[in-house]
DNA sequence: ACACTCTTGTGAAGCGGTTCACTGAACCGT
DNA sequence: ACGGTTCAGTGAACCGCTTCACAAGAGTGT
């Protein structure tokens, strides 16, 4: 059995000070720099390191910052939150990183056991950015926001959404689609998502016939509901609101011998890693996620150690050409 | 300001009771029924909950799992850490996701982070197997290894690596490679992983001419290092350790106009979602990630639960063949 | 020499639970 | 009626660190 940890009385002890000072001078505060170098150096010796969770119930402070995604079964969010919790550890913090699954009730219990966990402040994907209990979570530790905006945050990164899909639809107009279907994941519990607004709005001022369908969640989802869609009476380009659902309809075209863009054309809407693989390549609409890591991840930084400026980071898309949306020659 | 959290003190004074009683109540030992039921009633009537913090001080369990792994840039990866993250989740437990860089000195300090953070078991992807901290630290708490076999462990998902190497140069070998490179990722700084071991041996048997190289992490890297490989005197077929390490490779022949799988034969090794949808799709080794995720999942559980018995399950592979590997018609 | 502030360091009270050792009452067989 | 078990519940000592209020000594200006 090892030997058990070393607590700082053992160190205190061991210097001839008592625990109060050891404390202090072990995070460099009102001590002198001899006794704090005594301190360290018998610190070394013995193997002390202060135990985290003694330190967050003393503190109430943990060094970790919740991260709470709306679905991690979008590849893209798995980019992201993985990219967030490498920014973190960079800055000394762990990141707890949780997965709402699409579902807000669950996206509410999860934010509220983060908050017990005594987090030092919450980075959230919302699923639901206009529910109540957002705004006294605010209230109890800093949150930082990306995608959605939530009022009372500490910071957001928002996604220029209406940029995002006028891009994206403009594209497609320019290229002669008329019928567009649009695919957005079935994460909308909340029916009134703002990008999904967006849409519609764009697709009015533009005069395109839209037909919106939701798919469930993952790439086996993704792929059942772009087979639904593209058997019927199809239309000449599916708009996908994420790259993940772009990759379900690949799919589901390849099942049912369809080519892209020949037979219908495929436009995604994030820009991750493997879109450039694919051949054709998606022709997709980049967030630059590394843009957005750094962000949120300043943002919530800031605010955990104090610095109480709200910001608000507005993220500006780009279109990235590939292959996967061709010309329309016969109106449809 | 939101109320202060209630206590356990304030339940006990509502209730009549101890502290210690309540808390007995609250987890179902020791008292009656009725106050039992009482002591819920009081409870949910001030919105308390315990504070995990303070019994993770008290108690020596935090309801944890650290989940070690060797380097999130690896998709597969990333699909095991959502798995069993959400598998966790099932069972009433967080995940604590950590990411070693793939290097070793990162995976011993995070490992030992992780032990100090108190979580109740560890899950780890080794880098280095055989480093020496492994058997202390498995003295410590429980820790099951995926992969590779770490001697102490409470419980491994190991992959018969030699069935995996075997499978994949058979195949390789039965269309007729005899001149085969061999891609696997820089995270070996331990020269010797296992797995390495059986490409030379399984070679050796099936006289076939290997050639070892390794990419950096990430999809770049991977790209990197399959450019200069495909770029002189190329083999007929690369093997990749990892399908992210064989994007790369797609990646690279896309960039040298190189056509898979006429041109060069690539053969990936895990299965990752994305690989059935690249064209050609990738030819690989599936490993059943499923399986892991539940094996992994069962196994931490048990342990931390305190059910002592130190199992082993062995995971084995089989051969998905998609369409990036052709038979060779002149001998190389 | 005086009152004053600054700098270092101390003691003790928490943080919010858990758990160990123990007590009184009820119940048991005889 | 009596020792011996159970059962339900209590008190107090932790878990290991932080932090508040305060004290002793040193330095300063007059």
């Amino acid at each position: 059995m090892p030997r058990k940890r070393a607590t700082i009385r053992e160190v205190a002890q061991a210097t001839g000070l008592s625990p109060a000072a050891v404390s202090y001078a072990l995070r460099g505060m009102q001590v002198s720099e001899e006794t704090m170098e005594r301190v360290r150096a018998a610190a070394a010796e013995l193997g002390y390191e202060a135990d985290p969770i003694a330190r967050a119930l003393a503190s109430g402070r943990t060094g970790m910052i919740g991260l709470l995604c709306g679905s991690l079964e979008d590849l893209w969010q798995q980019s992201l939150a993985v990219g967030i919790s490498r920014g973190l550890r960079e800055k000394d913090r762990y990141a707890l990183i949780l997965d709402a699954f699409g579902d807000p009730a669950r996206e509410r219990a999860l934010a509220q056991q983060l908050r017990d966990q005594r987090v030092d402040g919450l980075i959230v994907q919302p699923i639901d950015p206009a529910a109540a209990f957002w705004a006294e979570l605010c209230e109890s530790l800093p949150v930082v926001a990306i995608g959605d905006s939530i009022t009372g945050t500490a910071g957001e990164v928002v996604f220029d959404n209406r940029s995002g899909v006028t891009l994206a639809l403009e594209h497609l107009r320019a290229l002669g689609h008329r019928r567009i279907a649009v695919l957005t994941s079935t994460q909308a519990s909340t029916p009134d998502r703002p990008a999904d607004v967006h849409v519609t709005a764009e697709a009015d001022r533009l005069g395109l016939d839209i037909q919106v369908a939701t798919a469930p969640l993952g790439l086996a989802g993704a792929t059942a509901a772009a087979h639904e869609l593209l058997s019927g009476d199809k239309p000449s380009a599916v708009f996908c609101f994420a790259d993940s659902i772009a990759y379900g309809v690949y799919a589901a075209a390849q099942e049912l011998g369809l080519s892209i863009p020949g037979d219908v054309s495929v436009m995604g809407y994030d820009d991750h890693p493997m879109s450039g693989l694919l051949s054709p390549g998606l022709t997709t609409v980049d967030w630059d996620i590394a843009g957005i890591v750094r962000a949120a991840v300043r943002l919530i930084s800031a605010a955990a150690d104090g610095g109480a400026r709200r910001r608000r980071v507005m993220q500006k898309p780009t279109l990235r050409e590939r292959g996967s949306v061709a010309r329309v020659t016969e109106p449809s």
